[in-house]
DNA sequence: GTCTATAGAGGGATAGAC
DNA sequence: GTCTATCCCTCTATAGAC
């Protein structure tokens, strides 16, 4: 095969990365070991060190491949509608969507972005490029509906909005509270797009 | 001495839960130690198991230990104001305080519930309970305020927003952002206690 | 009650056979 | 490229001297 790496090798590599992202999401980074993805993926363990060099190096392909489906997605709710309003909305489908997992395991961005916090100060700026996606985006869309300078803080409330429902959420394993909010939330979406939502404050 | 433990040895108790949850507040729970305590407390790490039999028995001393000091700060908030609004202000006045170790670290109840609920169910149950504190207040508070049946949706509709705030300060290690943020919850606050806050939304 | 020494398990990482 | 064997380190936890 030519290339840096065969198509057999490329599948691997994949599959480590696939399982690892699972893993990282259900245990978080740190209680995740090398044997756990080995396991899950039944592959051995050593096999790995072709791949990658340290755990962080994995963790930075993780993220990547999440960067790589976040992106996919935001562009997808693009194609998919022409009014920004109707495509903020797309987020509360997916939070709909994911309902049962955030309850179990939390925000998959969120989460890993708060473990790091802790952890490593660079893989954390790493996995905070995931958060980027959505609040540029999100303002993009803003900007779309005219709110002007005020889409940065919007994005980020939105953002805001969705951390913190997604914390108490999994914190009480309650998935009536999370369809409640995320009803709510739709509301709050409406009202910015029909810019009756006041967010700004006196500074 | 008389009691189960002497003066000394109930003063060296005190000091490893203080110090372990400083240190869980830093580093995380997982992620510390007993070298780590030991050498932040600076004495031998096996004299630990005198006093704790486990570290999840640590860890729920260090829980009972900042349940403690939750109830005192909000029976003071409590005993300082009359008017249930300014009680809740005194949140806000709190997040103001405590903003350099927010931005650092996230908030130290919230990041938490969040890592247990990957590591240990019965953990994050106990760990949850700090929550329960705050929201149980927050909804006497809004009772009192005339909120009726919406004070639970309320008071974990304030703490969520709380949440959401200090996960991107700390995310973004963002002190603009975070101080912004706390004077629109401030605004809110104010809204909710006039009653101009709405946070129905149809079934 | 206090401290040392160490067991025992599991982690990340490496060397080298195939 | 793939897999086994293993090193070394750190962690929790224990045994037992003082």
């Amino acid at each position: 095969m030519s290339g840096q790496q065969s198509r057999r090798g490329a599948e691997n590599r994949l599959r480590i990365v696939e399982t690892a992202s699972e893993l990282f999401y259900h245990k978080g980074y740190g209680r995740t070991s090398f044997s756990d993805i080995a396991h899950a993926a039944s592959f051995p363990r050593g096999n790995f060190y072709y791949y990658f060099k340290t755990k962080d190096e994995l963790l930075d392909e993780v993220v990547e491949y999440r960067l790589q489906g976040l992106r996919a997605m935001v562009s997808e709710w693009s194609a998919l509608h022409d009014d920004p309003a109707e495509r903020i909305a797309c987020l509360a489908d997916m939070l709909e969507q994911s309902a049962d997992d955030i309850v179990t395991w939390g925000c998959p961005i969120g989460t890993l972005i708060s473990e790091l916090g802790k952890a490593d100060e660079r893989l954390q700026a790493r996995a905070r490029e995931l958060f980027d996606v959505i609040i540029d985006w999100l303002r993009e869309q803003l900007e779309a509906l005219g709110h002007g300078l005020q889409s940065d803080v919007l994005a980020k409330l939105l953002v805001s909005r969705i951390q913190g429902i997604t914390t108490l959420a999994q914190a009480y394993h309650d998935r009536e509270y999370l369809d409640y909010e995320i009803r709510c939330l739709r509301e709050e979406i409406r009202r910015i797009a029909n810019r009756e939502h006041a967010h700004e404050c006196r500074e």
